[in-house]
DNA sequence: AAAAAAATGTTGCATTTGCAACAAAAAAGT
DNA sequence: ACTTTTTTGTTGCAAATGCAACATTTTTTT
């Protein structure tokens, strides 16, 4: 828990007096347990401390809907989704999965001895709100393209700029990739062969190398 | 500007004195103005008080395209678009706008005295960035439907809880709405029409009335 | 080490969608 | 009140995409 985000710069000891001062709680769930449900009406903030989980749904076919992924130091909670119509939102753990959760009230409401832990602590919350705006915006900008190799070119040339490198690995796989650029995976896997036949990328499998005209 | 949300709850001499204390400044733009352009490096963030705004970029043909939508208490900013490439991305004024802005850092690291104002400038920010963030995820779960139908549809039913009722007027023209979907408006209209020979809607222009059966 | 499960790669085909081009209506500007 | 611009509505056609079904490879589990 100390190596989260939301506890970078504090000392160990100013973690344990915050986790107290905040009444900040934890849950350990193991894959496949629900963590939370987008129902309840109290508004708790998650934070994952370690372990990756998915906001997801069932149809009545049993199909499942992924609507989010999270990993270390990703927040969710009722104040980021609301559900549509009757259907029952989840956030289910994809791995052994540790988090922590607040009433989001009592975080930004901090006492009135406003210590520099409590500063720090809205510091960084601050800083990870910012950073899944900054990622959503990605993530938008890219289901915005109109089609499945403007979506590709957009989502590696991303890849590119954060790994500083025209060679690299995807960062998951390609059936999770179609998801997130919302294509059918075969498509995909299509266009993935033309960009290899014109000669704009070299791939195979997860390794890609653009090839810069 | 007192009619902002930064400043919900605040008496109106107190806004005075917080602007002076985050050095606050102001700025009035005219339609298609440029209001900022994401290649500064100083990290401000920028709220609207009034009037609307767009964050696009022009490419070599000269053909817009538009990231995202700007109104009253929308915030934009460095850390929440990042442009990839050498494009120039810039929000410009799409009516007579007038924006407040502030460097992120001091608004965060408030001075030692920590007063009433401070907290709760703080506090209203905060909501801001959840309703944006909600507002995005509400925009990705849209965009991930595959197709327009469904793209549609969805729409539709948050517009239908938002407002209570099954019949609406449509907060933007159809155009925009298709960009907001980004699909085809022809196609969209194509799909409008199918939707009312099926009987699932009725609808006339924006005003539309979902059938439920 | 073997078996099971998940991920990758491929293809034909039907369907959906985007594109282009236009007419009509509505809204905005002068 | 008139003109200009934007929005809405429509359609044929070509192209892109999703779907289904399968073989192959890789990864995970037992």
């Amino acid at each position: 828990m100390y190596k989260s985000a939301l506890f970078s710069g504090f000392e160990v000891s100013n973690v344990n007096k915050l986790v107290r001062c905040l009444g900040v709680k934890f849950k350990n769930c193991n894959t496949n347990e629900i963590i939370m449900s987008y129902k309840e009406s109290p508004e708790y903030l998650y934070v994952v401390l370690s372990g990756t989980a998915e906001l997801a749904t069932y149809d009545y076919d049993g199909n499942k809907t992924v609507l989010e992924r999270f990993m270390q130091d990703s927040i969710f909670g009722d104040m980021f989704f609301k559900p549509l119509g009757a259907d029952e939102f989840s956030v289910f753990a994809t791995s052994s999965c540790e988090v922590m959760y607040f009433r989001y009230y009592d975080a930004i409401n901090i006492c009135e001895n406003v210590c520099k832990e409590h500063k720090r602590f809205l510091d960084n919350l601050f800083m990870i709100m910012s950073k899944k705006l900054l990622a959503q915006s990605r993530h938008i900008e890219i289901l915005t393209k109109r089609t499945i190799r403007e979506k590709l070119i957009n989502y590696l040339e991303h890849i590119e700029a954060e790994s500083g490198s025209f060679s690299f690995l995807l960062p998951m796989s390609l059936s999770s990739l179609a998801d997130y650029l919302s294509i059918d995976r075969s498509a995909m896997q299509r266009e993935i062969k033309h960009l290899n036949d014109e000669g704009i990328i070299i791939s195979k499998g997860k390794k890609i190398t653009l090839i810069k005209k």
